[in-house]
DNA sequence: AAGTAATTCAACCGCGAGTTC
DNA sequence: TGAACTCGCGGTTGAATTACT
């Protein structure tokens, strides 16, 4: 029994339009239910991660602040890997983003400072950076908490006040918090109204 | 100006935890 | 209480873009 294909691939323009509108009718929740009548023909998870990860009001797009930065550096360096909980505290910052900006930037800072430091005062055994295969070296950068460290900064440094942190998650978290799920249920949509209300 | 390499980032996948019935 | 369903997380991939030669 083959359910039809969800749609795969990059989203347009309208498809995140009527996401939005979507969302906006039945909440963040139900992702299945709402991929299935908003006719999308993607998957609630795909419908969920489109959301969460950059059409969310409050999100930030570009490059990182210095003091998001740092803040990132440091909750790593205290968390680990726990992308969604560092997110929590970067107010318009996503876990993909994070983990996408730790990847990329903090990979390359951490081949750098390899490179850098003598291969002598290491205590790995078998190998100097410069012979290390790049995909070593990824994953060396990824586990190497101790970066921040190396970064100059520690654990105790206050780079970005928490009131300002919750505060603003609290203000973002207000959206879309009251619906009806009985008038949800009952709705219909048809999509000229959709396209009209866009 | 063209070709190639490197980088960035959106999106997908699999799995485990939590929730509902 | 347990099965089914839903959600969220972390890891990974691949297309698009940018930088370099």
């Amino acid at each position: 029994m083959a359910a039809a294909a969800t749609k795969k691939g990059p989203w347009t323009e309208e498809e995140d339009a009527r996401l939005g509108w979507f969302v906006g009718l039945f909440g963040e929740r139900r992702w299945d239910y709402l991929a299935q009548v908003s006719g999308l023909g993607r998957s609630g998870k795909s419908c969920r991660l489109r959301w969460v990860n950059y059409l969310h009001p409050g999100l930030k797009h570009g490059r990182f602040a210095p003091e998001e930065e740092q803040l990132v550096i440091q909750l790593h360096a205290k968390w680990g890997n726990r992308w969604s909980q560092i997110a929590r505290s970067l107010p318009g910052r996503t876990d993909n983003e994070i983990k996408n900006y730790w990847r990329t930037h903090m990979r390359k800072k951490a081949q750098e400072l390899n490179l850098f430091s003598s291969p002598s005062s290491s205590s790995s055994s078998s190998s100097s950076p410069a012979n290390v295969p790049k995909h070593e070296l990824e994953s060396m950068a990824e586990e190497d908490t101790s970066a921040a460290a190396a970064f100059g900064v520690t654990e105790g440094v206050k780079v970005y006040s928490m009131d300002q942190i919750w505060d603003e998650i609290a203000a973002s978290e207000s959206f879309c918090e009251e619906e009806d799920d009985e008038f949800k249920m009952n709705i219909k949509i048809d999509d000229d109204n959709f396209m009209h209300n866009c």
